[in-house]
DNA sequence: CACCGTTACGGTATCCGTAAGGATT
DNA sequence: AATCCTTACGGATACCGTAACGGTG
């Protein structure tokens, strides 16, 4: 057994068990993992795959649980690299970080532009998405962090350190008939179409719930992930948005008008999202604390270590 | 990065930065270790140990850090042995068990004679020791599982599951003048000098922390982690004997003198220790199910995920 | 002097890439 | 017909064991 195989094996499956694909991205010859995975079966004198054939159909339950031990283990390699990489320059690296557009706008601007400077020589990477869609990016280790704006809990590997609540607010044209609501209601936002998050509406999602309780339903016009998309159609007179308080700024969007909507949802919560067993480097530590300061590095290890 | 190359790390820093050593247990020449190492250090350009002209002296600090990450990478390779050989037989394979006297002379044998007869194809090895001697060879991988008379919570990888509760009792040549104190009390055992486990009697242990509430001093006149030596040497008339009841049996000593003392004490506590990161052979599942019916499967593996 | 780690060297085994073969969609 | 996995083969590479070297206690 060796590391190249499980590598092997691993890039193969998440290339939908296609060997030809994953040998692009591993820079070898298709022959070379086959023979290499063919090895492994042999070695560990189980069918990792189930074939049809010269077709790989999927992959054995056997294969299932291999696999998950084996992705451990790769990701151990990356921690040692990690841990080295720390111990021979505490500040010199890369430091890859998923998240949703609200986060990557409104939030993380002055938090990055704080721990550059005193990091000049990390590398930071962006990468934004649907809060899922970052989580799977930590998971699969693309990104060392996520910061997304609610807790995920269908990964195993991933645990979810809570940092801020926020929460929600409207947000319309200058002028619109809402303005004058005073106090607003949910019977008064129902009443217009809205331009929301993707999942702001899911089932038994904070803001589903809150119409539901009073027998609302809303309308929906459109969707988007990205608050300035939101309010870009909101101006256009499309309907009125339901947002995140984070991502509206009085003096930015001088031309919407801001009603607050705390006291009609439950807030939200913006996490962080790490790997359970990853290594975590001294400056994406700092990284984190300059987020939200009461992740300190001890609070981080406890919540890693314990559930 | 190779298994290789961790696998030969590790082992030398179990064998004392002995790499002669190392070789032997790893079948292999000095200089191919030396080499490997070598080879590891300037892939990850780290020295992984300090050393002095050509000794090694001790490991660095990074070498701290990459060694337990490389234990649990050895530990996972052991994992996948363990998966696919539950996956092509579960019926065949080996169980290794750490337990301490008490534990492998009284509690185990009906419990194995049990297990042997559904998996006859299973090779259980028993060694004995300490405690903390079985919980070392759990962690170190040379036992599967560990079973000791009280819960360890020295090592963050190990996961101690209570299985039962055991009280003290005391045992006398027959005719004792104790024999006719009733109730039996602290000062009576106080008394006479005492035969029992070696740590019986350790800073805040249970027993220790019942002679000190009545500032008692008892004398300790010989220890022995054998419950049949502590009771040979009762039998002689060396000392009163101080042992867990699971260690005697009415019919069996004869000769002896069992008085109950479990008023007297805290009740101990039985347990097995796990290595969290391992994987739990279906057999193993079962064996432990027989020596604690609690303990079924998802009950253990909801003590292992979390804390 | 005994022990030990490092370096050098030659032989072997392994692994890769190319290319051909065979199977499936 | 196109795609894809497997097998075969030759060459390059990596690895190991032996042995000599140089430090250390």
């Amino acid at each position: 057994m060796t590391l190249k195989q499980l590598r092997y094996f691993i890039e193969v499956v998440r290339h939908n068990l296609n060997i030809s694909r994953a040998a692009q991205t591993l820079c070898t010859s298709q022959a070379a993992i086959s023979k290499q995975i063919h090895l492994l079966e042999e070695e560990l004198s189980v069918q990792l795959f189930i074939r049809h054939g010269k077709r790989i159909l999927r992959v054995t339950r056997a294969g299932q649980d291999v696999l998950e031990t084996a992705e451990r283990m790769l990701r151990d390699t990356e921690n040692i690299r990690a841990i080295t990489a720390d111990h021979t320059d505490h500040s010199r690296g890369n430091l890859a970080i998923a998240g949703t557009p609200t986060q990557i706008y409104y939030a993380l601007p002055h938090v990055i532009q704080q721990f550059s400077a005193s990091y000049p020589q990390v590398q930071i990477s962006l990468s934004q998405g649907s809060p899922h869609q970052c989580a799977d990016r930590v998971v699969t280790g693309e990104a060392d962090l996520c910061i997304a704006t609610e807790v995920i809990e269908e990964y195993p590997t991933l645990v979810m350190l809570p940092c801020h609540q926020w929460s929600r607010c409207i947000v319309t044209p200058r002028r619109h008939p809402l303005t004058r609501c005073k106090p607003l209601t949910l019977e008064d936002i129902a009443r217009y179409p809205i331009i929301t998050y993707e999942f702001t509406l899911a089932l038994r999602s904070p803001t589903r719930v809150a119409f539901d309780r009073k027998n609302l339903k809303p309308t929906v016009v459109l969707t988007a992930s990205d608050p300035r998309v939101i309010k870009t159609y909101v101006t256009l007179g499309l309907g009125i948005g339901l947002v995140s308080s984070t991502a509206v700024d009085a003096r930015q969007d001088r031309n919407l008008a801001i009603l607050d909507a705390g006291h009609l949802f439950e807030p939200g919560i913006t996490a962080i999202g790490l790997v359970r067993d990853s290594y975590i480097r001294q400056y994406a530590y700092d990284f984190i604390r300059l987020f939200a300061p009461q992740l300190t590095r001890e609070a981080i290890t406890k919540v890693k270590t314990r559930l």
